[in-house]
DNA sequence: ATACGATGTAACTATTGAAATTACAAGAGA
DNA sequence: TCTCTTGTAATTTCAATAGTTACATCGTAT
């Protein structure tokens, strides 16, 4: 298993959000600026929503951050919307022979130390906010610009 | 970007090499054993013999530790076999808008975070060696086994 | 009340990357 | 020299991910 692009695109998603809110911006404005399908980022939104971060209106459209960025961690983010990756995202063979007394043992092995690794990718997942982005962000923007195109 | 399956392939095969000293293991034992193809379990000795970790031997056949397995730890292992997938193992959405400042400036606003979380996982394989492993096997296996079948 | 523009959601297709497979050259004994 | 094994490239298969199409549903404005 595998941690796919959707943590990126879902951070690019919430840092628009935080950055414009003074105006509406749809999926299909979103996706213009990750450039990808409105679908994905529908789907990202809902995702987002499940989790609480962020509200989406149907009919007029439009979507808000709904948890101020300081309370919002990439953990958080990760879990919404790719959090079936994360148990298992170190792949392992699927076949290892039952007769050999290696192979029969291999997965209860690797547990604990795989464990141990996916700490500490949660640790140092769940020490970093939304705001913190926000603020490199707003370091190397020193002048604002405009949303999308 | 991902982990695969190679680096959990490679630390059985340590595991293998390192409970089965009194026998020569060919890559068709060790691949029976794996559940994979013996030409994945020689492109697995290969890079874990150019890291240094095993050495192999043509015509005769066989391959061996030579390491002692204190001095093996899991990030040595990923390195030698899957290193490429490390850089960039959380995946980026590869067309962000260059119009939007957003977009833009997306990868350099992940660089740093994702960076931080790519520490804390190497640090965590960094601290596991294969004899923790075979400790832990030792435990799982009171009595000892035949090698693959 | 109805038309419109947006989200919600399922189904399907395309694309990509990993693993398996095939094939064969080359080294090291017996 | 024959045989077994490793070394290595090329190809095929397969599964997972992202993109696409399609359409129902909701809210608002006219």
């Amino acid at each position: 298993m595998r941690i796919s692009n959707k943590c990126s695109m879902a951070l690019h998603i919430l840092v628009l959000l935080a950055e414009f809110t003074d105006q509406k911006l749809t999926s299909e404005q979103i996706a213009k600026s990750v450039g990808c399908n409105p679908v994905m980022v529908r789907n990202l939104l809902l995702k987002l929503k499940e989790a609480g971060l962020v509200a989406t209106r149907r009919g007029i459209g439009g979507s808000v951050l709904m948890k101020s960025p300081e309370d919002i961690t990439i953990w958080m983010v990760y879990q919404a919307v790719d959090a079936s990756s994360f148990d298992g995202f170190i792949g392992l063979h699927p076949n290892p022979s039952l007769q050999c007394p290696v192979g029969k043992n291999i997965y209860s092995l690797l547990e604990n130390p795989y464990g141990r690794i996916k700490d500490g990718m949660r640790e140092a997942m769940e020490a970093i906010t939304l705001q913190q982005l926000l603020d490199d962000y707003d370091i190397n923007m020193s002048q604002s610009g405009s949303p999308p195109s």
